[in-house]
DNA sequence: TCTTTATGTCATGAA
DNA sequence: GATTCATGACATAAA
């Protein structure tokens, strides 16, 4: 539960640190080095997230080739890479972009740091100086292997293979691999490093301790992660046997940890790698020590929190990789995001399409966006075990969330990020190969005022369900699919509650009564037989069902919230109408409190469950219920009430109570009909915009095609026009004669006065029709 | 401490 | 006229 705590608040700390680099990120390197060292070591892995085009750099590095040779069976060690490869390349196939995104946000960092560049944004920003800096980022590296812990660093594989002179494509390919998977491993220490320097006397014990450590807390902290990581691990584990130096049980028990700071901690990235192996052991208990912490600061990134503050983040960086992609501009970012050379090792190497580099940076902010999809999935099986997961659980937790996603996210940038192209790309269509002259002279001002406003409302008004359904409209021309559940929003809006009557059952007298109450909630209730002990238990019977429906909209789902530990402490007392024995018998109290079991303590909870009118009540000593007060059907009520001897004050106390109970279920019904209408009005208003910007493209290529049909009839003309010619086989002059069609499809040449007057009196008709 | 959110309550009007 | 429902406005607790 804490860690669930832990995890959402300091993740979305994290989060919003990352998201906000990510806008600053031409500045960071600079506002970094600026920084004085302790707020720069906070930001640092963060900021590894800014840096994808250092990431990309450290591709143009590797696509130097200038891999550190070392001597090392090749191809044993090549074999065992490959299959390696294999592996993950197949995990990435699965999760198609998220994942790979999010290792790229971390590796950037992490080429620059390994590769110790001066500064790594400087050398971004220069494009010319991006594959100088490769050079010698691969010398230093290599220098830095070689002296400081180039051995140890070989049994993990973070070392380079030695690059022969002759080199196939495949081989090359394999070594960008591992160095991939090097600064996977690095970005593990890193992330250590950082947590290792807030915890350095912590750290200088476990270092004492090393594997030992290492040992145990693979078996205790992360077994789970450990157990769930063989996998990957033995793919990953079988090389260090060929590597010199390699397969202890220190090397065993390293190789894990690493494996779990790669999946746990893919971004956490310093500048400076452990001395030796021994700093790394340590590195990997620190970080295992507090899982939930590890939690915190990954899971957010990678499923995401939250949408609505990084969604402008996201669209700047959209809009500069579209603005890359589409204008082709040769900075430094595009060229190393989308320069990737032929023998690419990064699309090999992930076994991605052509397009990869679009996805991978679209994926990069999917990573950080994940809150969004995380938000609507968040009561997903997958999600809700999220929390007890490890990190083993998140790499596939990342696939999981990358289809909502792909749904959610990518339906919100990529629509808003596509949806100029999309028109301009019409225009620009108009304006290329196939139509020479510019659309601008087809388009009246009206039409691309229009246009222009539309990117406009995209741009500034930029809204994830708005552009999902842009996207959509995209995806599928027809963009009528009104239906399809494009936005959570919908998922909450009135359509939607039926269903979630289902969702009420956390308490069980809602899951009894439901079936009464699912549809209206209040409305309809009706005191069975069958659930008359239940009504002893069920409380406000009549407006649970109300309230899941309500707080579905704010996911608040009492059911859900069971399943939601981290969302216990979120509960109100629903228990309005709640009688102190029905208490006793409903599941109400969160499951916290039945496992401390004392019968007291229960009490105490039930008590301070109790509403104010209940305290009246048993204070009163009411003989009955007050759900019994609030629901009972008047006429019922009132036998009950005659049933028994009460006073005047009780009888007041009673009505008192039946009529706030009934106003309460009335408010909360008119506070869902408030949310509903503004839902519904919501998608309305999406689903016209929708329209509109499907009717504009629709224009536009109209008018596109009239344009085109003109000018082939235009050049028809002139054709026909060019061979006409008179008694003395003189060609007609095109201001003394005119081609007329005729209605009945022949053509007639007439003098251009004659044309000029039947031309007017056509245009008079319409008008005088209009008449 | 302030703001936001969710919920309860009261007053009022309509059916 | 009593009852119920709907809704705006306000209060309160929790985050």
């Amino acid at each position: 539960m804490l860690s669930l705590k832990k995890y959402l608040t300091e993740g979305l700390l994290q989060f919003t640190i990352l998201l906000s680099l990510i806008g600053v990120r031409v500045d960071v390197d600079t506002y970094l080095t600026s920084q004085l060292p302790p707020l720069r070591e906070i930001i640092l892995g963060p900021s590894s997230a800014y840096t994808q085009t250092q990431f990309h750099n450290l591709r143009n590095t590797l696509d130097g080739y200038g891999i550190h040779p070392k001597s090392i069976d090749l191809d044993n060690y090549f074999t065992a890479r490959r299959l390696l490869s294999q592996v993950r390349a197949l995990d990435r196939f699965q999760v198609p972009t998220t994942e790979v995104n999010a290792w790229l946000v971390h590796r950037d960092p992490e080429g620059s740091v390994s590769g110790t560049q001066p500064s790594s944004g400087l050398a971004l920003e220069s494009s010319s100086g991006l594959q100088d800096v490769t050079g010698p980022d691969n010398g230093v590296r290599e220098s830095e292997t070689e002296q400081g812990f180039s051995e140890d660093l070989e049994d993990l594989g973070a070392v380079a293979p030695p690059v022969s002179g002759d080199l196939t494509k495949e081989d090359i390919d394999l070594i960008d691999i591992l160095w991939r998977q090097d600064i996977d491993l690095g970005a593990g220490r890193e992330v250590f490093d950082y947590s290792h320097r807030q915890k350095e006397q912590d750290v200088d014990k476990e270092l004492r301790d090393g594997g030992e450590q290492a040992d145990t807390w693979a078996g205790e902290g992360a077994e789970a992660l450990a157990r769930d990581l063989l996998v990957d691990g033995e793919t990953g584990e079988s090389f260090p046997a060929q590597v010199p130096g390699g397969e202890d049980q220190t090397a065993l028990s390293l190789e894990e940890c690493l494996r779990l700071l790669e999946a746990t901690c893919p971004f956490g990235e310093n500048a400076e790698f452990p001395a030796n192996v021994a700093s790394i052991t340590e590195a990997v208990p620190s970080e295992s020590e507090p899982p939930a912490l590890q939690n915190s600061l990954l899971s957010p990134l990678l499923t995401g929190t939250e949408s609505p503050f990084d969604l402008e983040q996201q669209w700047q960086d959209l809009m500069s990789i579209m603005e890359m992609q589409a204008m082709e501009v040769n900075t430094s970012a595009s060229e190393i995001l989308y320069n990737a050379p032929p023998g690419d090792p990064l699309s090999t190497n992930y076994s991605l399409a052509p397009n990869t580099p679009i996805n991978q940076n679209v994926s990069l902010h999917q990573a950080s966006l994940g809150g969004c999809s995380q938000d609507f999935s968040l009561f997903s099986p997958e999600v809700e075990n999220l929390p007890v997961a490890n990190s083993s659980t998140l790499l596939p937790l990342v696939p999981s969330n990358s289809t909502s996603l792909n749904s959610t996210f990518s339906s919100t940038n990529l629509a808003g990020l596509f949806f100029p192209p999309q028109l301009n790309g019409t225009a620009n269509d108009t304006a290329g190969p196939e139509l020479p002259d510019p659309l601008g002279g087809l388009l009246d001002e009206a039409m691309l005022d229009e246009i222009s406003l539309m990117d406009l409302a995209i741009e500034e008004g930029f809204n994830p369900v708005q552009a999902s359904q842009l996207e959509e409209e995209f995806d599928s021309d027809s963009g009528l699919s009104l239906d399809s559940s494009h936005s959570p929003s919908s998922l909450s809006s009135s359509e939607g509650s039926s269903s979630s009557s289902s969702s009420s059952s956390s308490s069980s007298a809602s899951s009894s009564a439901s079936s009464s109450f699912s549809e209206e909630g209040a409305v309809g209730y009706s005191s069975d037989s069958e659930t008359l002990d239940l009504e002893e238990a069920e409380g406000a019977v009549g407006y649970q069902p109300e309230y899941s429906k309500f707080c579905r909209m704010s996911y608040q789902d009492p059911s859900q919230l069971s399943c939601l530990p981290y969302l216990e402490h979120v509960g109100h007392n629903h228990t309005y109408n709640m009688a102190p024995s029905a208490l006793d018998s409903a599941d109400l109290p969160p499951p916290s409190t039945l496992k401390k079991g004392s019968k007291e303590k229960q009490a105490d909870f039930l008590d301070k469950q109790m509403s104010r009118d209940e305290h009246r009540a048993r204070a009163m000593k009411i003989p009955f219920t007050n759900d019994k007060i609030i629901n009972l059907p008047v006429e019922e009520f009132n036998e009950l009430l005659s049933k028994y001897q009460l006073s005047e004050a009780q009888l007041s106390l009673i009505r008192d109570i039946r009529r706030r109970g009934k106003n309460k279920m009335a408010a909360q019904n008119c506070r869902k009909r408030k949310l509903d209408t503004i839902l519904n009005l919501e998608r309305d208003v999406e689903d016209l915009q929708r329209d509109k910007a499907r009717l504009l493209r629709e224009k536009v290529e109209f008018l596109r095609s009239l344009r085109q049909m003109k000018q082939k009839v235009q050049s028809l003309y002139q054709e026909v026009f060019g061979r006409l010619r008179d008694e003395n086989g003189r060609p007609y002059s095109p201001s003394q004669y005119a081609l007329q069609y005729a209605g009945d499809g022949s053509v007639l040449l007439i003098p251009r006065t004659m044309a000029d007057q039947q031309a007017r009196r056509q245009e008079r008709k319409p008008k005088d029709r209009r008449k």
